[in-house]
DNA sequence: TTCAACATGCAACAGGGTTGCAAGATATTT
DNA sequence: AAATATCTTGCAACCCTGTTGCATGTTGAA
């Protein structure tokens, strides 16, 4: 608990109770979440408003970051090395079609492309989805 | 315009001007839309709704494939060999942050990724974020 | 030409996401 | 400890995307 307040507090950020709340939920839950789960799980306590709030202030700060599939937007933790200037994202995130859960796959970057003549390339973002180790038969 | 009918016929759907229309602009503009970008074009010609269900239809035919960016979600048209039964989706899309086009690459394909112990692919889906040529300055 | 099957428009709705503003909480200074 | 400036929250209102039900209009084949 008190590890939030100084992760919250190096990121320039002032300690509620909301913000607190949505990221020990990132922390304890390992796959990213949509303001939909988030709101299902803490919304007798916040307001919907306040949660996409500390989600839109959280990616400002470079303490989480997004993750598209299929179904919609989710967030996911960033690692260390994300601050509000730089942000390193070139991981592969995984979607699993049984279980539904879309996480990072951190050590596993993205690989090298050649494009076209002309193209100048500055963000990656690959999603495969299938089946995760869990939902393995 | 006699193309658009055999096209559709070939897919098994009856003529329509809203899916002639549809699907003629999907051949002219080369780019991926967005269900906005139709409405912008057609909307005053067609409901929403029809063309929401026209793009319904095109998606499960085979005919047109989801592309999914950072704005939402658009729409291409896929190629020969995708019908009702096998697409063909390992192509790449870029989007250029300039013109804000998203665009198959067709010719290109996703590289390879070795995956974690346990983890079953099936779908790969890789957007590249960037400059294109067109917008190179 | 007739008719069943299919497509359309309209209205209504659900969900995701944003904004303005007044009231409440936080960190800092005195 | 109290006062204050600054930031955060809740609420209401709103827009946009996408879906569904149903009555009416069209299509293509007999
Ligand atoms: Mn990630
Ligand atoms: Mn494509
Ligand atoms: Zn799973
Ligand atoms: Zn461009």
């Amino acid at each position: 608990m008190e590890q939030l307040r100084e992760m919250l507090k190096g990121h320039q950020l002032r300690t509620t109770t909301c913000r607190e709340d949505v990221l020990s939920t990132f922390i304890s839950k390992k796959n990213a979440l949509s303001h939909g789960d988030l709101e299902g799980m803490l919304g007798e306590n916040y307001d919907r408003v306040t949660i996409y709030r500390t989600l839109k202030t959280f990616l400002e700060k470079g303490i989480i970051h997004k993750v598209l599939d299929d179904e919609g937007l989710r967030y996911a933790l960033c690692s260390q090395s994300c601050s509000e200037e730089k942000h390193q994202h070139d991981h592969i995130h995984f979607k699993c079609n049984e279980c539904g859960e879309t996480n990072c796959i951190e050590n596993l970057h993205i690989p090298a492309v050649k494009l076209p003549e002309g193209y100048i390339p500055e963000n990656f973002n690959l999603l495969i989805q299938g089946t995760c180790p869990k939902c393995k038969s």
